[in-house]
DNA sequence: GCCGTTTTCGGCCCGACTGTTTTCAGTCG
């Protein structure tokens, strides 16, 4: 089996620390680093291009080494740099890199004089006072150290967005009430919606004489003040989440925010186009020598370097800057461009709510449709529903709808695609439907050929419209099903079928890459909230920002047609 | 190790905070 994208971002992740660790130079770590991110967010397989005999140079910075590197790997399952550096160093110490105020050279340092190789190692020597004898380190550092290796162990992991938004929007409306505050953005990861985020940066703007840091660090929920100095501060909220807080003047904003917002992949691409006009760009501003020429607004700081705004979504160092100069960017879809929700439960099943409910809320949304897609009888757990029982539901809709004014529900399911890829409900119980969503939910563990074939044949069916999650992974829960997504996309392309983006912040599902790669397949995306309640729909904003991730316009979805335009593109004629 | 409408060699983003020093290295974002 060839080496996954993964696989190679994971060795050359830890090349680029051994290499730290030994004191190399730093722009060859950070090649490996860079090619570890490159690879790591390529949406096709490295070995599938290889197979294909395309040169990987062309990609952005992998050169000939680290293409030659790339391909042992894939073709022998070894890399014979990490082997040399594994007979040099003991490999369990890049876990050293990981504690929070340890880098390469203290790392270095503890090896060589105490032989620290291990975080259990590590911690009794601080415990037993034997590093604040080396040079370099003291009483403190070694009290630090203990802590590090303490929170270490209780891993700070990173947050859900949903979950981040909570204790974001309640600190931003704690800092917005302090005196002097003018502004204050939640930057950082959130603010370019990233499914998971592993700390908070806000932004503040605020006079000079305002107490905002004091009331920061006084913060109810901060347990901890890991730093403070005049223009930033950090602290660890009581739910382990870290916040880092920046304080910066009116005119410095567009540049701080453009800084604190990265990803530090695309900023420092934009401070190397800075720097090749004579420019310099910081969180203060952008200088021409010692004058500030922009920086007010995050649209200054990009015309200072003559590109256009780039919206935070795109802003990963994944090719956006090229369109940006060359005016190709993306019009990135938004929440109002929605015109309907495709996927939503109630009471029949594992819902909360009535259909009348969940239609009115809908409408309240602003949708002009919304389709009830309760589960099929297979999942029992759910109460899915049988073909009578489903036939029932379809009665109510019609009835409901003959009421309803201003908003149209739309008969679906959401059928389980069975081991062999056949749907759980007969095909006269499907007939009646308007569309049909095929989903997987048991039998995960298949190889990634026969959960392949799986899914094409359900997506065989007549009546099959949608596939509903597409790779099944829930966040730091569940890893996705071994799957050719690539496959899918294109087969999806051919048969005339759709594929879901979850909006469930736990799925997210389908991911930003692969939007992307059915954007250019030409394969619509519908994203659906997947609600089970009224309130579900408020979820529809982490599936917009996921979206964007994935450079999706209007066009590129499907429920932002109208009613009658998606019901042409639902009515397969195959 | 990568890369080039300044370069195939000599560059490679930039600043704040901490702790150990006594002018700065290390770490972090």
């Amino acid at each position: 089996m060839p080496s996954h994208n993964a696989d190679i971002a994971v060795i050359f992740e830890e090349i680029a620390d051994l290499l730290e660790i030994q004191g190399e130079n730093p722009f060859r770590i950070r090649a490996y680093r860079n090619a570890a991110r490159i690879i790591g967010e390529l949406s096709q397989e490295v070995y599938l291009l290889l197979e294909k005999h395309e040169d990987l140079t062309r990609l952005p910075g992998i050169g000939d080494n680290l293409s030659s590197k790339i391909k042992e790997i894939v073709f022998n399952g070894r890399c014979s740099l990490l082997e040399r550096l594994h007979k040099e160093l003991p490999p369990a110490i890049t876990e050293l890199l990981k504690i929070q105020g340890l880098g390469p050279r203290r790392v270095k340092a503890l090896y060589h004089d105490l032989d620290v190789q291990t975080v259990e190692q590590l911690y009794r020597a601080a415990r037993d006072g034997r590093i604040r004898a080396l040079h370099g380190f003291g009483e403190k550092t070694e009290r630090n150290i203990l802590q590090a290796v303490e929170a270490h162990a209780n891993q700070t992991q990173r947050f859900k967005i949903a979950v981040a938004a909570q204790y974001a929007e309640a600190l931003k409306s704690f800092l917005a009430a302090v005196p002097g505050v003018i502004k204050v953005t939640v930057a950082g990861s959130y603010r370019r919606m990233r499914e998971t985020v592993g700390d908070l940066d806000i932004l503040v703007v605020a006079a000079p004489s305002s107490p905002v840091m004091q009331n920061f660090v006084t913060y109810e929920e901060a347990v901890e003040t890991l730093s403070a100095g005049n223009t930033r501060a950090s602290v660890m909220l009581k739910c382990g989440l870290q916040v880092d807080l920046r304080v910066v003047p009116e005119e410095s904003y567009g540049a701080a925010l453009h800084y604190f917002t990265g990803a530090k992949a695309h900023n420092i691409a934009i401070r190397r186009m800075a720097q090749k006009s004579g420019l310099k760009i910081n969180e203060y501003g952008v200088f021409r020598g010692k004058t500030r020429i922009a920086g007010e607004s995050e649209s200054s700081v990009y015309a200072a370097v003559d590109l256009p705004y780039i919206p935070p979504e795109l802003r990963e160092n994944r090719g956006e800057i090229l369109m940006a100069q060359t005016k190709r960017l993306p019009r990135l879809v938004e929440q109002n461009d929605l015109r309907g929700d495709l996927h939503s439960h109630t009471k029949a099943t594992d819902g909360h709510n009535t259909l009348r409910e969940m239609a009115l809320a809908g409408k309240s949304n602003g949708f002009e449709y919304l389709a009830i897609t309760e589960h099929s009888r297979r999942l029992t757990v759910a109460h899915g529903l049988n073909p009578l029982q489903l036939a029932r539901q379809c009665e109510e809709i019609d009835q409901l709808n003959e009421e309803l004014v201003g908003i149209t529900l739309l008969k679906g399911i959401e059928v389980d695609i069975l081991e062999d890829g056949s749907l759980d409900l007969p095909d006269t119980a499907l007939a009646q439907l308007d569309l049909v969503l095929g989903a997987v939910h048991s039998k995960f563990e298949l190889s990634r050929a026969r959960q392949t074939d799986r899914i094409l044949r359900a997506m065989e069916h007549p009546h099959f419209t949608l596939l509903a999650h597409p790779t099944g992974r829930l966040i730091q829960q569940r890893a996705p099903y071994d799957v050719d997504m690539p496959r899918i996309i294109r087969e999806a392309r051919n048969r005339g079928c759709f594929l879901e983006l979850n909006a469930h912040p736990e799925r997210l599902d389908l991911l930003d890459t692969y939007c992307q790669m059915a954007k250019e397949e030409g394969v619509l995306i519908s994203i659906n909230s997947d609600a089970h309640s009224t309130f579900d729909f408020a979820n529809l904003r982490f599936g917009i920002g996921q979206a964007r991730r994935g450079w999706l316009e209007k066009q590129n979805v499907l429920n932002t047609r109208s009613l009658s335009d998606l019901r042409t593109l639902i009515n397969r004629t195959m």
